[in-house]
DNA sequence: TATACTGGTAAACAGTTGTTCACCACGGTA
DNA sequence: TACCGTGGTGAACAACTGTTTACCAGTATA
């Protein structure tokens, strides 16, 4: 394990407990430098990895600094991952999950009228309420004064939702239909 | 709207275009003010209301900051969302995800052994490689060199594996049994 | 009416910041 | 041997930071 990887593990750890990065003079003791021109040089080189950026004087980290690694492919018949640990991808958990922030709110499913569609009790459903329901997308809907979780569609110019469960019929409603948000992501809590 | 809560907006909209706080002559501009001191006082208005905090004079987001609304729970028979949008609890996403940072990393899922379990083709497992496995986990297992997600169970001192299909077979592995890492979440992605 | 609070301006302050410059020890390479 | 890149020290600098203090207008309250 290199010394550089190994303040950057340091500098996320920080970052992580303190949700900002460390000061010049900060980084003196995280890192064990003496001098503060150590860090500089050393910031130089992570920004030019492309891990930090600076506006101004003004130190923040990219996307790359929170990716987390995407190992590969599971349970496909053929191993994907390796004993080193290689990843071909990575993802920023945050920025992917809630693309608009603002306009993002959580929901907790009951019921099983979307089961079919891998949506079970319990779970956690992100929803975006500035995106425009298209067929096909799932939506938090008010109809006819009830809050439901369905498919929606589009035929003949009017608007229905249906279930992803047969057990369900699907809902012509009868006046308004409003839109609280479309299903963006779905997350299944097992821990 | 009022003024303070649109201003929490607009710093909120700052910080997740460029993952970091505003500078207070930043804020200056973000808020229309004339005076430093104006953005001082609404400063220490957040922090006391906790959605900030202060180390040294260096300004950090605190958990709260980064909450979503969990607006209640939905398709429960009665409605539990209104019109004005009050939320009970909120979470934060990358905290609540990730817990172990460091620890963690991303598998995408191809096959359909764990479709009872709810995890489909496609689906983005997290999984923590810190956490030792118990019985009941789902588990990213290396069985005779072969990689695979199933529960981890244990009988008779011996540890097996169990698919959420009833297509496959229980795997009892001859020699070693290296587990991955424990299933925490798993997201599906609908947009 | 007088009072107090809220939300803002304006100017001045000390401390710290990120940066720069000069210098040095070590290791590899020609 | 001589040379150069790397990775570090140490001191000095200007700029900017967050903070403080004093002041003010508008609004609500007693």
């Amino acid at each position: 394990m290199s010394d550089t990887h190994n303040r950057l593990q340091k500098l996320k750890q920080f970052y992580t407990t303190n949700r900002r990065l460390p000061t010049y003079t900060e980084m003196l003791d995280l890192f064990d430098f003496a001098s503060r021109n150590a860090v500089f040089k050393l910031i130089h080189k992570w920004i030019e990895e492309g891990i930090l950026e600076k506006m101004g004087n003004r130190l923040a980290p990219t996307e790359q600094f929170f990716a987390l690694p995407v190992l590969g492919f599971i349970q496909a018949g053929t191993p994907t991952i390796h004993g080193d640990y290689y990843s071909e991808e990575s993802i920023s958990l945050d920025q992917y999950l809630v693309p608009n922030p603002g306009f993002t709110f959580l929901l907790r499913v009951s019921g099983d009228s979307m089961i079919n569609a891998g949506i079970h009790e319990g779970d956690l459903v992100i929803l975006d309420n500035k995106r425009t329901a298209k067929p096909g997308d799932i939506v938090a809907a008010l109809v006819d004064n009830e809050w439901t979780l369905k498919y929606f569609n589009r035929a003949n110019g009017k608007t229905y939702l249906t279930a992803a469960n047969p057990a369900y019929a699907p809902i012509h409603p009868k006046e308004n239909l409003a839109i609280g948000g479309v299903v963006v992501k779905v997350i299944k809590e097992y821990y």
